[in-house]
Parts: structure tokens; sequence; C-alpha cells
DNA sequence: GACAATCATTGATCTGAATCAAGGACGAGT
DNA sequence: ACTCGTCCTTGATTCAGATCAATGATTGTC
């Protein structure tokens, strides 16, 4: 259960620990974080893994690093990917009721995974950490509002877009005026996402090279060269108030 | 600002006094619940009313009654509905980003708004009612997920069946083995809810109508004949495990 | 450094839902 | 009970993206 000696040199530090960083307050009480560290589940998932099926309860999974789907099935096997979610994000991960859930690796990733009934319980005591849990949770929702616009109303260049828009923000890094990303998703699962198919994402991505605003380099390496003009194509309102 | 003289006979019980009943516990302090009260804004809206507009700060909203569609507005007059809320729900109301929100009655409903910062704040050191306030953001997340498959993975047939399905878990009123629902959202509103347009919701209607699996009377009453094979049109998983 | 396997791109055709275009039904107000 | 305006339904046509079908690129492996 404890994860000290780890090969890898990302895993100097332990994943409980940057759980501790990023949700614990500073100052948090050793029992209560003892608490916390007794309920942590510790996963690890090389890519394409899926540790984390639908359990018969809810779960909060934090994830410790690496990057993840969150893959819902329907009926007849059709899958959409409800979010993806980076090292440092909070998910929650419902039990199975209409649809499934399960949270798949992109790649090799470390989860803590807690029933969130108990997390819950542990954390209503120690002030600041609900609130860092609703805080972040209503990130989520408004994430998942703006994935329903894009798939509800948008046309296959808009979805493609918005997604690169958001990717920009959360994984892009700054690169003399242009922002590179380096994707750790597969077309199949940003179609999955966009509720598009490979073939539809794969035009698109041509169309925009084609318009010069993204660069592709390899499978996973895209490079936006005009994030202004990306954003007016996703149909973004107008940053102008 | 207060509410106690109402001439409707469903208003005997002021907002905020229904408001405390869902949210606040039941032995909250005194001083607690009378600093909810004033950060309280205490709205009226007819049919058709958009009094709570994307502000400048994220709002959290109590619907004490009536219902609500919130609506999402992208370029172009696009508009998406990313949920519906009902008398006791609560709403998060998200400050304009790249799309803009706004809280609609679908009929005559009364609303108690806080600026989000604020009620979080007042609710930190009152135990449980963040809890609660986070119950109910994972609960508004679950749903906006089931939204997202919809939306991305449904054909027309399977996110009406969807929709009724659900308004039948929310709002339904069983009737000798059927469920009645008396909904208060137009074609238009369920087309915007689906991603679809008035005349295919319309020509689904009709689909499910011919099937007998639901009758129609009226604009605004629907009853569910046989839910177990709407579930099962809707694409959802069947209940066995 | 060639091989195999997977993943991505491109093209041709098909289809489900959008759009365009009338009618018909409900319900509020007189 | 009638009327008007709005909302809903139905039909004909169009179109964006899915599907079907190959070819080409990338990456991990021996």
């Amino acid at each position: 259960m404890t994860n000290m000696n780890h090969r890898s040199p990302t895993t100097v530090v332990g994943p409980f620990e940057r759980f501790a960083a990023a949700i614990l307050p500073a100052g948090v009480a050793p029992n209560v974080r003892a608490r916390f560290q007794s309920l942590a589940r510790h996963v690890v998932a090389d890519a394409g893994g899926a540790p984390l099926e639908h359990q018969k309860q809810d779960q909060i999974v934090f994830v410790a690093s690496g990057a993840t789907k969150l893959v819902a099935r329907a009926s007849r096997g059709r899958e959409q990917i409800v979010a993806f979610h980076f090292a440092g994000d909070l998910v929650s991960l419902p039990a199975r009721g209409r649809h499934s859930y399960s949270l798949v690796a992109l790649q090799r990733s470390e989860f803590l995974s807690f029933c969130a009934t108990d997390f819950l319980a542990s954390a209503q005591d120690a002030s600041g950490i609900t609130n860092e849990i609703l805080r972040r949770s209503l990130v989520s929702l408004s994430r998942c509002r703006e994935k329903s616009i894009t798939l509800g109303r948008k046309t296959a260049q808009e979805r493609l877009a918005s997604f690169l828009a958001t990717m920009a923000d959360r994984i892009g890094v700054s690169q003399d005026g242009g922002c590179v990303l380096d994707l750790p998703m597969s077309r199949r699962d940003i179609a999955d996402s966009l509720g598009l198919t490979i073939e539809t994402v794969s035009r698109q991505f041509t169309i925009l090279r084609d318009l010069t605003l993204v660069e592709t380099s390899g499978r996973s390496t895209v490079t936006l060269t005009d994030i202004p003009a990306l954003e007016d194509r996703a149909g973004h309102l107008p940053v102008a108030a």
C-alpha cells in the first residue's frame, strides 16, 4: 500500500504526497492526513489499462501522474468519452447507473482511488477539504456543460477547434507566439470525445492545417499558430463584453 | 427583499424557508441562517423571463418554486439547453466564459440567488452545508455527463426516449401502471436540450406514439405506458448486472 | 534498419436529421 | 363559442457527417 520505493525517477515524490499537496490544506492535522492515507487505494496502469471500472459505489479518484479518459458505454458498444483528466486532477467516478463508466489510462498513470462516501465523511470535519473538492467539482461541471454545448450545437470543425483551444488551456506549452500540444490521446479518442468519427476528425485536422491555424508533426504533436482565429472557428463568443 | 406577503396560496411558506429546509442542516445556528438570508437575492420571474443572466461572478441559485432551463448561447445565436431544474433544485450559474449562460423560467418561478464566493465562504464554517452543496453538484455533474452521452452518441429516437425516461424519474407521477408527465417545457425546449430540431422531436414523438410507448394529450401532458421498453429504446444499459 | 502492426489520411457513397414549406391543433382572450 | 396567435405536426428536399473502402504514415520491435 505504501509507495515510496519506485524505480521511475518521475516518482521520487509519492502519489499520496502529491495528493496531499494538491488537496489537503497546508496545516492539516496529522491524524486526518493519516486517515486519508488509509482510505486511499493506490493503482498504477499502463496505457490502455482500465484499472478503475465502475464499482458498486461511487469513487473519487486522484490522478497522481499520467493522463486518463473517462469513458461511458451505452448499449451496442458505443463509447463516449465524457472527460479527459491529467496529473493533479480529481475525478468523480460514478457507480453504474443507466450507463457504465470506466477510467482508462492514456499513458502510464498512477491513481489514488477513494470510496466517495468514506472520503466525504473524512473530509467533513477537516475544514477546507470539502470546499476544495466542491471547487474542483464545479470546474468539472463547467467543463461538462461546455462539452454539452459542443456536442449539441456545433459542427465538426467547431468541435475540433473547441477541443484544441480547450487543450491549449489545460496542457498547452507556449512557444514563440504559438502553443505546442503533446496530445496523449489518439484520433479515435478525440472522435469519441467529440461525438464524431476518426475520419471526420482527420478531415477537420486537414482543413485546419490548410488554413494554417495548426501544424502537426507525428501523431501527437500539434502546434496552434493562431489561437484567436481558432477560438473564432470554435463558435466561442468573442472575448469583448 | 422580504417575501412574507404573497397573494398566491402556493407561497404561504416563503422561499427562504424552503431553501433552509432543503439545504441548511436541521440545527443550524441562527446567526448562520441570518447570514444566508442576508446574502440571498429574491427573484421572481414569469414564464419566459430570464431573471438571471450570466453575472460578472458565479452565482448559486436555489429554485424555490417553478421550473427553469439553463440556456447556453454560442455564436450565431445557437442555443443549447444545458439543464432543466425544478423546485428544490440548486443551480450553479457560471460567469460568462467561452459561452454565455442564463437561467430562464419555464413557468412562474421564484429564485434565491447567491454570489457563489460569498455563499461558499459562509458555508465553510457551517458544517454540513458545503457537503450538501457538493452532493448536489455531483448529481448535476452526473446528469450533465448523461447528457453528453446522449448528445454525443445517440440517435434522435434514443435521445427523446432518454429524455422522457429521465423526466419520469424527476417529475413523473405514477398512475395505474404508467407514468404521467406534465412537461413545463415546449417542443422547442426539448429540441434545444437534445441537440435536435423541433421537427425531429415531433416526428420522434409520433413514432413513440405509434409504438404505443407514450400517449400525449394536449401540448404538455405525456403518459409513459411502458417505461422498460422506453429505457430499452433509449440505448440505456439493461438493469441486470 | 527493415518489419509488422497500428494509426491516420483520403476518396466515394449513403443516410439520418436539418432545412424548407405548408397545414392543423391547441389555448388564451374576448 | 369564436378568433387569433402560437405551437405542433407532417411532407419534400437537401446536406453534413457516417459508412465503406483503400492507401499512406508512424512507431515500437526484433
